[in-house]
DNA sequence: TCAAAAGTGTTAGATTTACACCCATGA
DNA sequence: TCATGGGTGTAAATCTAACACTTTTGA
């Protein structure tokens, strides 16, 4: 290969996820005690380094999918994140991404093999480096989308009630919402089909499930949660 | 320096500047035919490397610095561009970051000296690498975020009429705007300030000009044009 | 029988949109 | 005197937000 930019330096060029998901009512991220040096046993996301032959995109598919086994989850750049000192070990320019995920699809055992677990979203810890920067970032664009973008059923079930979906938003924006008003707006959404199913695990009598039909939902379907 | 991640490989990281301006009603961009190889002679952005010793940032603001003259723009990141072949030489990272500044703090001698000139955005030839789907993500983030923040300024003169920011807005959202709803909307948001000054270059009988006065802006300031 | 979650409409208030004419000036 | 851009208010329509009770069922 041809040396056109010798004279400038190069850097390690990482890819960390930041992975969301729902639970218990409750936003959560997946987080583990990092296991290499520099920083081994500081909180830290899930990350890795992009290959020669990679691109970054690529990278971080590859690293999500080795974390939890899963494809095509809901995956987003964050943006880069390139303080001189931000890795105490050497250089290293990290592209944060953010994912959503179902928790009930992560299989245990893999979580528990990788040394990760779900933390809620407002009790984290300290982390390594710059990672709590990239959390509320990914936070930040995260809750932006799901406003105006139907991505909220990535960290549902295929099937999920109303209530359940409601919990989701009231999560994600930090506020109660006032059910009326809220399955009156989920009506006008032809994409949300009424499935005959009937949750029974939520209560006695019973919930309608739900689902998000993407063939229905046109780029210019109206969305606003 | 003690190696850590040795195994990895490292890989340039450079910065491309989206460099947004507003002349004659119509959003124009900054761009220049390429000086180096490979790609010589191609349409491009105005880039550079990042330093060793430098942040990302860092390095954004000082190509910026270098090509314009001019400090204290408004500069986001819009995010990381990572193919594998995106450059024909070698394996390059590049961060793309976009700025707005008023085509009038621009000195021509300074633009011709970098060899580059402001394009029509709806104009814009092809370009080299993926700078086109740069410009592209660039342009969809600051029409996103001139809605909602007042940014709109950075690309006006410190005095404006407000026909000239609702060109400004029509420009930038593709559509005309009601005249009247617009100054209504403008009337209520104390921190756009009509001054005692006329600008008479505009029309015979003249126009009122307006400034923006970012002190009495507030984070929890209204903003939607 | 009662506790707990599911489900369902209406109204007032706020916001948004549509719309047309007079004014001041320089050429 | 006339062409050009500057400046102003009102009313209808739409959207948003507030609000309470009945149903079903398992424990």
């Amino acid at each position: 290969m041809t040396i056109f930019y010798s004279e400038h330096s190069k850097v390690y060029v990482a890819v960390d996820c930041i992975i969301f998901g729902f639970d218990e009512g409750k936003l959560k991220v997946l987080i583990g005690k990092r296991q290499m040096d520099p920083g081994r046993g500081e909180w830290s996301l899930y990350g890795g380094f992009v290959g020669a032959q990679e691109s970054v995109d690529d990278a971080a598919n590859r690293v999500l999918y080795e974390l939890t086994g899963l494809r095509n989850l809901y995956m987003r750049q964050v943006g880069a994140f390139g303080s001189v000192d931000r890795d105490p070990g050497e250089r290293v320019v990290s592209i944060a991404y953010y994912a959503l995920i179902n928790v009930k699809d992560y299989h245990d055992k893999l979580r528990k093999e990788h040394g990760v677990e779900w933390v809620n979203f407002n009790e984290l810890p300290d982390m390594y480096s710059d990672h709590r920067t990239m959390i509320s970032k990914a936070r930040q664009l995260m809750s932006d989308t799901i406003k105006t973008e139907p991505i909220s059923f990535r960290l549902l079930p295929k099937l999920f009630t109303l209530t359940q979906l409601q919990r989701l938003y009231e999560a994600v924006n930090g506020e109660l919402v006032d059910k009326r008003n809220f399955r009156k707006r989920i009506k006008e959404m032809d994409f949300i089909e009424k499935t005959e199913l009937i949750d029974k695990t939520g209560s006695k009598r019973g919930a309608y499930l739900y689902r998000f039909n993407k063939r229905v939902f046109k780029k210019d379907s109206i969305f606003k949660l």
